[in-house]
DNA sequence: ACAGCAAGGTTGTATATACAAGAATATACC
DNA sequence: GGTATATTCTTGTATATACAACCTTGCTGT
């Protein structure tokens, strides 16, 4: 039995994705809510409180509830795929797989994987779309040696993190986040208009029998933005 | 007038700051606070809630609300000053103080800082620069309420992050990291040939009293890149 | 015409109450 | 002794109500 609260948020949400309650439009006041939900004006408030503190809505006193502008917001303190981000926050995630095979390793990724220079290395590309709107240019080079089965894998159903995340528990991660112009091929996968800038995340992965897989995740700055709780490191300790 | 949820939450925090309330240690149930703050349950309920979501508590049904551990989570990313990084690798850093002056709020900042719409806060904008070559504009509202003597400090030797750090301990960050255009002026003030994607840091830090400031760090792209370690976070929870 | 006030709608705070759900402990029973 | 069961304490959900604070709008009196 989900709670009244859960299911007002999930129906104030699908309005908003719908686009039957735009941007900075208002929303029913809490009354008006109340009303139509049959519930009281203490539930309905909660659900406006909630879906603030998410940031779909802003709200003010006196004025009333609006819809926030949209953008979509990954988080940073876990390293999850970006396919239960995007479900979480109720939208569709698909993918296309651009593609997959191995190949020889360039310095760069030689480098990043620890392996020599020209050993074979499997490599994979997908773009990952948020109802529809590509938001994650996902390119991955994947060391064979302990993950042997990569290549036969669908990708269909299953991101390549998830597969990696089972075949392989990650132990440890180093990111490299940076601002970059995206290449013209990117700008056209990613369906932008222009060189916009983007936010490259250079993520590599550590499993206890050494480093997994090194990706580069592009989104476009438009879309995308990484948010997330981080805990103080005290400088003084 | 300070709402009295506020008042409670405060006295709260108070206890575990000067450690009369130990981590983990069991905190008074609702019904305690209630009478103990001579209020209705839900409104020491909503106090705890608060602080769940902040961090502070961690709660679970049945069983009662308990101190959380203070760094829970292992380490995240630290919050280190920029002129530590760049002494830190071994070059010189410099910086100019472009803007230190009261501020009516901004709607946005206003959210952020928690403040009235309208209401002054103090506002600082520097530039920082490694080796002469700048690295960040640093464009900061501060929280008059919590840091009075703020427009008092000359920022000369030290940054308006260390000098907060002292002031008002922090205990917790919300980060949005995204990637943008700058603005002509932006452009000029760190001496960009044209709109090179730079990558924007949004950062609320908060002391035990609240929202301490707000701060955009705006990096050039080609000169900045944002790294670090994560450890994994376990997939259960 | 215009300043000022009043009214109504909105969010924000606070309270009292009731019952549901989860977890630990005590108790009764076999 | 071990296993149900009941009790009790905790948090979670939901409602009804009252008043405060804030904003807009419209009206009113000069």
């Amino acid at each position: 039995m989900i709670p009244k609260f859960e299911a007002i948020k999930q129906a104030i949400s699908e309005e908003i994705e719908q686009g039957h309650w735009q941007e900075h439009e208002q929303v029913p006041s809490e009354n008006a809510l109340a009303e139509r939900f049959a519930c009281s004006r203490m539930t309905a408030r909660r659900a406006l409180t909630e879906l603030v503190e998410q940031g779909v809505l802003v709200r003010s006193q006196g004025l009333g509830t609006f819809v926030a502008p949209f953008k979509s917001q990954g988080s940073m303190m876990a390293i999850r795929n970006i396919a239960e981000e995007i479900s979480e926050r109720g939208h569709q995630h698909s993918a296309q797989l651009l593609l997959l095979k191995p190949v020889a390793a360039e310095a760069e990724v030689a480098i990043a994987l620890a392996v020599p220079a020209g050993s074979t290395i499997f490599r994979s590309s997908l773009l990952h779309l948020e109802n529809g709107q590509p938001v994650q240019l996902e390119d991955r080079y994947v060391n064979p040696a302990l993950v042997p089965d990569y290549l036969e894998q669908p990708f269909s159903s299953q991101t390549p993190h998830e597969y990696l995340s089972q075949v392989a528990p990650l132990t440890q991660a180093h990111h490299l986040i940076e601002a970059v112009a995206p290449s013209e091929v990117q700008q056209r996968l990613l369906s932008l208009e222009g060189p916009e800038p983007c936010l490259q995340i250079c993520r590599r992965t550590w499993s206890s029998q050494g480093v997994v897989s090194y990706a580069r995740l592009l989104h476009p700055g438009s879309r995308f933005r990484l948010g997330g709780h981080l805990m103080v490191e005290s400088t003084s300790r």
